[in-house]
DNA sequence: TCTAGTTACATGGTCTGACCAGTTGTGTGA
DNA sequence: TCACACAACTGGTCAGACCATGTAACTAGA
């Protein structure tokens, strides 16, 4: 017998054929972002289909966020930018429907942040170093007024490391894992005020981060990293979660052994 | 003044509400997988909106993998069991539309492998130790015979691996970015074939990393996966990517300083 | 009685045509 | 010159219809 297979002749959706050839034009780069696909309405006479055919398949490429569309005069279908949004959707719908445990999230956040805080202790630029400093700078300053541009300064200086990693994979999963966790906690209703302490904590650690990559000390920075987000959610971490815990630390230092 | 704040009264799609309250009802397990959902035009009337309105929400959801619709009598809308096909396609449409470097892909998946089998050796139970005795041996197996089975046995031990890192997310993740770095890879058109030396240093690689999860030795084992993906996409690794696996490592072991 | 074939119905997939509500560009008025 | 109104788009939604298919019930034959 010959080497032929067949592939399932599966009938194929209209709109499907719709959402492929448009993917394929977009992930190709044929349409770049900020550009516009034509109307629904040239479409449908371009793919000889109807308008809600059309439709539909605009509707699956937005969920995904490679398009939007606005209407109006100049409006139309439009190539998005990338935008880690869908990214952070799957990642929450996974958490929720496949009852992901929190501790598995915030395991999964220890290692991606750690592993970013190491990267950035060899590859941070002194640019970089700097926008750390002046978050650091502004958390102690506005830890006294509002929690609100508090957490701005934290936000961007962990921005500034995720930068630092050089690995935009790595911070689009780190800040699309975060905000799950955030997400989840709400649900949760047990949303931790910012109190002062918590405040002075966070900045405590962020300069002990900082002053790691500074030295260009990675082991230093990804335990550190690791220990305070353990330290921060161990409420939520389980029997496995912390016993993992002293799995991936580098195997030396400060970590409390509480499990028996 | 007051301390009330009002949201932006953003004009709220017809579709985008169905979505939403479909995805709840998901989502918050009032239906559970496998379940059908109302026809499309029952859902018409329940909705009290046109059908197209209903199948592009319905699209929408399904395009995120949650529902599925089958037509036939007992077909309809029925919400799909967990499935990380979505962050598979969420993964390989940023890797491509963000232009993400396969070297931040390769990265990306170090980490996640190492960690993994950092878990597993501090976490793996003497069941999931015996699936990867056995994954290993046929590997040895099958290694004379075609690279079908060779591969199979190989991915077997992956998984058992995952399996015993207890952590779902991390397994999800790990089983996307390598998924999508074949992707990728195959763009490119250099698929490296399975020569029988591949298939031996495989082995190699995962009787080591089998080894030191056996010793319940974490360091080791991440160390080992760390080093064995880094040599096997070696080829894909920038400067950055180089530079960046040294500070990954603990610290101190076999890691080859290649840069200067 | 049991099985095989047929029929009927409900389902999703698609199409047609229409109307509405915004946005934008343009032209006309002051 | 500027402001306003109008016309021409756009997407969003609706109504009703037809088709192919898959299930289930029914019926005719064994």
């Amino acid at each position: 017998m010959g080497d032929v297979t067949f592939s399932p002749a599966v009938p194929t959706l209209t709109y499907q054929r719709v959402v492929e050839q448009i993917e394929q034009a977009i992930l190709s780069g044929s349409i770049k972002p900020g550009q516009h696909l034509p109307s629904e309405r040239d479409l449908m006479v371009q793919f000889s289909v109807s308008r809600p055919t059309i439709r539909e398949a605009l509707r699956v490429l937005q969920s995904q966020g490679l398009i939007a569309s606005k209407p109006g005069g100049r409006g139309g279908p439009q190539v998005q930018a990338l935008s880690p949004d869908s990214l952070g959707r799957s990642f929450t719908n996974l958490a929720r429907i496949a009852s992901l445990s929190l501790s598995e999230l915030v395991q999964f956040r220890i290692v991606l942040e750690s592993s970013a805080c190491q990267l950035a202790a060899a590859l941070r630029t002194e640019e970089q170093l700097e926008k750390m400093r002046d978050a650091v700078v502004r958390m102690e300053a506005e830890a006294a007024h509002g929690s609100d541009s508090f957490n701005r300064a934290d936000l961007d200086f962990h921005a500034a490391v995720w930068d630092a990693s050089h690995n935009a994979l790595l911070r689009i999963c780190g800040e699309a894992v975060a905000d799950s966790i955030l997400k989840l906690m709400n649900d949760r209703m047990d949303r931790s005020a910012n109190s002062s302490t918590a405040m002075r904590e966070s900045v405590e650690r962020d300069r002990a981060i900082l002053h790691a990559i500074e030295a260009r000390d990675a082991a230093a920075a990804g335990s550190i990293a690791r220990n305070a987000i353990a330290a921060y959610f161990a409420d939520y971490l389980d029997a496995d979660g912390t016993l993992g815990l002293q799995a991936l630390t580098g195997g030396m230092e400060h970590l409390p052994r509480e499990t028996g």
